[in-house]
DNA sequence: CTACGAGTTAAAGTACGCTTTAAGTCAAGC
DNA sequence: GCTTGACTTAAAGCGTACTTTAACTCGTAG
């Protein structure tokens, strides 16, 4: 199986050989074997790292990351610490959904919006439970 | 019309005077007019506040929030700098919306799943087409 | 008069997720 | 043997969005 350095571990990633000694310090990565100091990955760091991306770019803290990276890493199903957080999690990804869905309504309506008034689409916008306002 | 105090604006808007006095500084609220040196706020303040809050959250830098605010403010509908800035952020709303979508698959996928090793999951969420895997 | 609560400022501090810096190690090529 | 380039470390720095601190000014109640 072939060994790959950080350098071309963060080449292939698109991350910078500093993020991932910052993951491994952080405890997203697990420290690797070192050849003469210096570190020797296996093809598996790739799904790793995507994994870490994945909730990174969702929301998850470094922290939240970890311990969901944990909850997987062990040899039983997902334990209830790890439920918990993935709950709470949701929530979250669901506020964000809302609120993005919130925040695209009101650039789409922008773009045929006319109003010169601030106050008349901030009105259409607190309501917004139709597409289309008549006074904007 | 009712004034308000920086104190109540900052308790029915559920923010931190501190928060009010930021966004003062940092251009997204107008320097209201003083009485003895203390900031006296119109209803309208409540509106904007809204709209900050809604592009902040939705990820919205502060000074993408001033220039978007600005664009509405004037007298004649959106400018083109206003509009670019709308478009650039629909595309950046619709990404988050879609690693939201992607992180929501993976914590639902995480309550059903019983598989103990990661790379079952990861490879299931690789190639998240299927709302199923047979293999998690 | 004085004490209280709410407001004022500039400046420093905080949390997060990196990024950069400084100083050093090491294997390989000339 | 010396240079080059990729790696190593700990520690400091950065940008964003606030929050806290310290020292001060007011208007009002007792």
């Amino acid at each position: 199986m072939r060994e790959f350095s950080i350098g071309e571990v963060a080449r292939e990633a698109g991350l910078a050989a500093s993020t991932l000694r910052y993951y491994e310090k952080a405890g997203l990565l697990p420290a690797p074997p070192r050849k003469s100091r210096q570190r020797r990955y296996s093809e598996a760091i790739f799904g790793r790292i995507y994994l870490i991306r994945l909730a990174l770019e969702a929301g998850f803290t470094i922290g939240e990351t970890r311990l969901f990276l944990s909850g997987f890493s062990e040899q039983t199903p997902p334990a209830a610490r790890w439920r918990a957080l993935a709950a709470r999690k949701l929530k979250e990804v669901n506020a964000l959904m809302d609120r993005a869905q919130r925040m695209k309504l009101l650039l789409e309506t922008s773009f045929q919006c006319r109003c010169p008034r601030l106050e008349d689409c901030e009105q259409f916008l607190r309501s917004a439970k139709r597409r289309q306002a008549a006074s904007c």
